[in-house]
RNA sequence: GGGCUCGUAGUCUAGUGGUUAUGAUACCGCCCUUACAAGGCGGUGGUCACCGGUUCGAAUCCGGUCGGGCCCA
């Protein structure tokens, strides 16, 4: 069935596009520097550049949005940055898709030109569409995380580690991805469920023999020793004798340890360098040998004997069958259990040692949880997830990363004695890969220097996003800490806490009072969107149907921190409401007949007071929700009071009278653009686009350049004259019953109706209600508490 | 397996011990009414996941079970 549609006056693309353009082109947001309280700080989170903005951005980046609104509305100076995060992994392999090619040591300065270049573009689109969104971040003082600028403040600050001795650089274990080729930390990995053989291998000796159960066999030539839980009875006999490695000549002695689980596979393991965390746990109590046989690029090594030269799934396969056709195998079945992958490619990792630099935090566990309990957590339980995650800790923080687009660590090593060799502050930046610009070594003064060829982790530079900021807007260590970050929760164990260890380390304090955590957005069935597993939308799709403000809209329908679903019911509702906001400056400007009108809240008629002692109320609701960060809980008081009050009664109300004659003097008039003026104020940081359109065509006198820099409602200090009015609501609405049950059409009179209730709220309003709902005799039926209306 | 968290009409959601559980959306009925049919008015729709406990009283507090999400093993 086809619905009969009158002509839209109002084309909400248009209105936004014509905002957005004065806004930036106008540079109302630009953050500019000034001496004295009130400023407000936002540490805002960069989007890598691998790729658009997605959903997760959206729901998001609106919430940073509406506090930067509110603050700036409160008075604040706001320094709301906008950047992106396009050094490292992610954009280095954004790229290498996009170019079909992979990076190389040999063609350096050309493929990070290509990564430049790429990445230039890809950030355009991101910013117009931050644009899109309506975000009052400072657009034109944006900053990157690759530019020369910030590569000097983090080769700083790692210099300003290295110097105080908690950046090292040490020979040790670390995560290692194959397929990457590079270390990585703690924080990249990933769960992935794998089904894989899980093989029962005998090793012989002189005392007996074990067989042992791994899932890990083509790790065999590595393993340096047996292990079996100290209560197990079956091994009794064994503990503590030596058993030789099958096909390896070698023997490993079988030792006790209560982490080895009795009833896993046989009860015995093997511990190989390394198959896993546990196996590096038990070779560093036991103090045992190291058996390294798989290279960096994914390959056995010469240790790893007949499997020399193959790849780790080719030599499982051949040791398995080897083990087999000897009378090592003694059994064998699938099993489907976790392991840890690199998040990037899905490749389950390696540990291995090699020469990499970390960051200290394992001896910092205590002052971190410190830390995190001098800043606010909105909400409060996502400090538990960032404790648990220090608690959690079992490395120090590997930064290095054998790729090439990233910041290069400022360091050189002598060929001559070794040692390391440092550029001076002021050199900074420095890129060692391509050139000494002349440093001798100060121990011995050779000039025989070597480069560091690694780059730095992308969280090692995006933990100092508060650095980076301070110094693009030119301030420094008084501005510090900010006043608040705002990031996911998927993320707490990243970006939240590299931040926070580089505040105390870098300086000696926390980097923001608060933090505000958001969810995720979820597909209506509940699932995480994501590209890859195909349920993604991308805001402009939303932008484009329904427009930036309802999309914004539907960002402030849940706490933020909760994950929230993509369904299109608050799309279509934050659709509406700008249409009927647009409708009511439409019917106000009618009622005000051309003539500018001075809002007021001088006016002694009864619904007067009723509406304006509501709005106080709802005021106060939105500024304690914004101050929680609470937008839903803001916005739903604030739907509810405008749609719901002011325009399904308080506005029928005064139409009516209106046109009765019942307003000679227009104050009734004043009354209505004041709420409404005041609602336009604080409907404006969730939908900061047709409240700046329709405060800019409204006719009241001193008016503003934005909506935007007026001041928040306050009404504290305001005492509106109390009026019992809700009589006479009820009476509405019981009359409306009425002729909606009775099918009497809104253009018919109804001769008759007796109402029961208090007196003098009846008699009071009678003239005012049968105007508004054309009745022609309304009688007071009899007293009561309550009202009850008939025919 | 552990930590945190969530579970309320078809769907989304409010509600931190007290009337008959809040709105939205969807659906149904009436209506193009001089702001608004992208609308108005009215209405149907709920075992507040389940079990037990505390209490005069529980969606709410406590314990357990089941299910979803995130993080970690």
């Amino acid at each position: 069935m086809e619905k009969k549609c009158r002509p839209m006056d109002l084309d909400i693309k248009a209105v936004e596009e014509k905002w957005k353009d004065r806004w930036y082109e106008g540079g109302i947001f630009e953050f500019k520097k000034q001496s004295g309280k009130g400023l407000y700080s936002i540490d805002t989170p960069p989007p890598t550049v691998s790729g658009a903005l997605h959903m997760g951005h959206a729901f998001s980046y609106p919430h940073q949005d509406f506090v930067a609104r509110y603050r700036r509305m409160r008075g604040y100076r706001v320094l709301y940055p906008w950047g992106l995060d396009d050094n490292g992994l992610p954009t280095e392999r954004y790229v290498e898709k996009v170019l079909g090619k992979r990076g190389s040591r040999e063609n350096l300065s050309e493929f990070n030109a290509e990564c430049f270049r790429i990445s230039t573009d890809l950030e355009k689109e991101m910013t117009a569409m931050a644009m899109n969104m309506g975000l009052s971040a400072d657009f034109r003082h944006p900053y990157r995380t690759v530019e020369r600028d910030t590569q000097r403040i983090s080769q700083k600050l790692f210099l300003d580690l290295l110097r105080s001795g908690t950046a090292y650089r040490a020979r040790a274990p670390s995560y290692w991805c194959p397929t990457c080729g590079t270390a990585i930390s703690q924080s990249e990995l990933k769960n992935k469920t794998k089904e894989t053989d899980f093989v029962d291998i005998e090793f012989r000796g002189d005392d007996g023999n074990v067989v042992i159960s791994t899932t890990r066999p083509e790790l065999l030539f590595a393993c340096v020793a047996i292990a079996v839980n100290p209560s197990d009875e079956r091994y009794r006999p064994v503990a503590g004798s030596s058993v030789r490695v099958p096909m390896a000549g070698y023997e490993v002695p079988v030792i006790k340890d209560e982490s080895v689980v009795m009833d896993k596979g046989t009860g015995a393991e093997m511990v190989c360098t390394f198959g896993d965390q546990n196996d590096l746990e038990i070779w560093k109590k036991f103090r045992l040998p190291l058996r390294e046989i798989v290279g960096e690029d994914g390959r056995m090594n010469s240790q790893a004997l007949f499997l020399s030269g193959l790849r780790i799934g080719e030599a499982r396969k051949t040791i398995i069958s080897r083990l087999e056709s000897e009378g090592y195998l003694k059994g064998s079945r699938k099993i489907v259990h976790t392991v840890n992958a690199h998040e990037r490619c899905d490749t389950p990792v390696e540990i291995s040692i090699s020469t990499q630099w970390f960051v200290k935090s394992l001896d910092l566990k205590e002052d971190l949880i410190k830390r995190g309990r001098e800043i606010l957590w909105k909400p409060d339980f996502m400090r538990i997830r960032y404790e648990n995650w220090v608690n959690g800790l079992r490395w120090d923080w590997c930064i290095s990363r054998q790729r090439f687009y990233g910041i290069p660590f400022p360091v050189w090593y002598c060929r001559n004695c070794g040692s390391a060799v440092l550029p001076k502050d002021e050199e900074l930046p420095v890129d060692p890969r391509l050139g000494s610009g002349g440093q001798k070594c100060e121990k011995c003064g050779s000039g025989d220097l070597v480069p560091d060829t690694d780059v730095m982790d992308t969280w090692a530079t995006s933990s100092l996003t508060p650095d980076i900021a301070m110094n693009r807007y030119g301030l420094g260590e008084p501005e510090y800490p900010f006043s608040c970050r705002f990031q996911a929760h998927d993320i707490i164990s990243t970006w939240a806490f590299t931040t926070i260890l580089r505040a105390h380390l870098n300086h000696s304090g926390i980097p923001w009072r608060e933090i505000s955590i958001s969810g995720n957005v979820t597909d209506p069935e509940g699932k995480k969107m994501s590209k890859s597993k195909g349920n993604a939308l991308s805001p402009s799709q939303i932008i484009e149907k329904y427009g930036s403000d309802a999309l914004r809209y539907w960002s402030a329908s849940v706490s933020p921190w909760e994950d929230v679903t993509l369904n299109d019911q608050e799309l279509v509702r934050g659709r509406r409401l700008v249409v009927k906001i647009h409708n009511v400056a439409r019917l106000l400007s009618m009622l005000a007949d051309g003539k500018t009108v001075s809002p007021s809240y001088e006016s002694s008629a009864p619904y007067d007071s009723w509406i304006l002692n509501s709005l106080k109320t709802v005021a106060s609701e939105m500024t304690s929700a914004m101050e929680d960060h609470n937008f839903y809980r803001g916005r739903l008081a604030l739907d509810t009071f405008f749609w719901g009050s002011y325009c399904d009664n308080y506005l029928e109300i005064l139409k009516s009278e209106s046109r009765a004659g019942k307003d000679p003097d227009g104050s009734s008039l004043g009354v209505a653009y004041f709420v409404f003026l005041n609602v336009l104020k604080l409907y404006a940081p969730i939908m900061p686009f047709i409240t700046e359109e329709v405060y800019s065509n409204l006719s009241v006198p001193g008016k503003l350049d934005s909506l935007h820099m007026e001041r928040w409602p306050d009404m504290d200090g305001i005492t509106f004259r109390e009026t019992d009015f809700e009589n006479t609501l009820k009476m509405i609405a019981g009359i409306r019953s009425i002729r909606s049950s009775r099918q009497i059409a809104p253009s018919a009179t109804i001769p008759r109706v007796a109402v029961r209730g208090p007196e003098a709220s009846i008699k009071r309003d009678a003239g005012l209600v049968c105007r508004l709902l054309k009745v022609d005799d309304l009688v007071f039926a009899g007293s009561a508490q309550e009202i009850s209306v008939e025919t």
